[in-house]
DNA sequence: AAGAACATCAACCGCTCCAAA
DNA sequence: CTTTGGAGCGGTTGATGTTCT
């Protein structure tokens, strides 16, 4: 315990060279790390076992998958860093093949900036400038995703893949698809969806992503009428969103196609929650036939001209 | 072309946890 | 119950690579 007495015995240290990392794999897969204090000198290192040790787990074993970070794993990340704060360890659990530390190096060096760049704190992952009505577009979709994924963590979810599950609903006649208990969350799916339809490739992309078959939009049906378009433009294909703070106005930042996906996944996955618990606090029985009046209802809220009642 | 500034990530340090004695 | 020591975790460092000026 205490500092490590490498130092004071004449261990190496630093980075591993080709002829440590062949000792050190070739002694485990022969005989299993076993101790790892011990295992130095039967290895043959001149390493302190903690330096062994996370040689291996960190970079050497068989079974870690190194490179880029998909979309998911993102998103993945993202999610249970709001839950689980800075425990990359049990992150890393929900990630096969993925270390904490690669999880936490990722983290700190992309995902912490992305976050804050899109104004939310990546500590609290709640919105910087959420304050009253001026809410930008981007502060919607994190409020909803935040709300959703509490009540994921209050109940038990239904059934198993979201996509699957949302492509089930989407088939059927959406008028037969139960009323969430609040709009927040298609308020902010609208407004993300209204700036994806603007651009055919973003549209194939979503297509792929989620199943739906969805057409789209003439631009003149595009006029936004129930989200905040202050922030909001879209210029040339791309949505360029204008972040407002009270002590930076006006950095503008123009989404890239990845962002946008990251964003659809994660807002679909908190719309998935979002009606699924609502169909359990309803004991649903999971026929949407018996609901055939919420989404009339629902699109009478949003109102007639509303991009969501378009795509569907 | 060269130095400065910034980004990345492997590796280390110090601490806590927990099982065994 | 207390002590001991191995294992693991999270924060941080520093070498290296890349971009900027």
């Amino acid at each position: 315990m205490g500092r490590s007495p490498s130092f004071e015995k004449g261990l190496k240290k630093g980075p591993w060279t080709t002829e440590e990392d062949r000792k050190l794999v070739a002694y485990i897969e022969e005989h299993g790390h076993g101790s790892w204090r011990a295992l130095p000198v039967k290895a043959g290192l001149q390493r302190c076992g903690k330096s062994c040790r996370l040689r291996w787990t960190n970079y050497l074993r068989p079974d870690i998958k190194r490179g880029k970070f998909s979309l998911q794993e993102e998103q993945t990340i993202i999610q249970l860093h709001a839950l689980l704060g800075n425990r990359w360890s049990a992150i890393a659990t929900h990630l096969p093949k993925r270390t904490d530390n690669e999880i936490k190096n990722y983290w700190n060096t992309h995902l912490k900036k992305r976050l804050t760049k899109m104004g939310i704190d990546p500590i609290t992952h709640k919105s910087r400038t959420a304050v009253n009505a001026n809410l930008s577009h981007m502060t919607q979709w994190e409020n909803a995703r935040l709300e959703a994924e509490a009540r994921l963590v209050r109940g038990p979810r239904v059934g198993t893949n979201f996509y699957q599950r949302f492509h089930y609903s989407s088939t059927k006649s959406l008028v037969t698809m139960p009323q969430p208990l609040c709009l927040d969350v298609l308020k902010a799916w609208q407004g993300i969806t209204l700036s994806k339809l603007t651009d055919l490739s973003r549209l194939e992309s979503f297509k792929n992503q989620t199943n739906m078959q969805v057409e789209p939009l003439a631009l003149n049906d595009m006029t936004p009428t129930n989200h905040n378009t202050n922030n909001l433009k879209i210029t040339n294909g791309s949505l360029v969103n204008t972040f407002e703070s009270p002590n930076d106005e006006g950095i503008q930042n123009t989404l890239e196609a990845s962002d946008m996906i990251y964003q659809d996944n994660y807002l679909m996955e908190a719309f998935t929650n979002h009606f699924v618990n609502d169909a359990n606090n309803r004991s649903f029985d999971g026929d949407f036939e018996d609901d055939n009046n919420y989404w009339s209802n629902i699109l009478d809220k949003l109102g007639n001209n509303s991009s969501f009642s378009s795509i569907f």
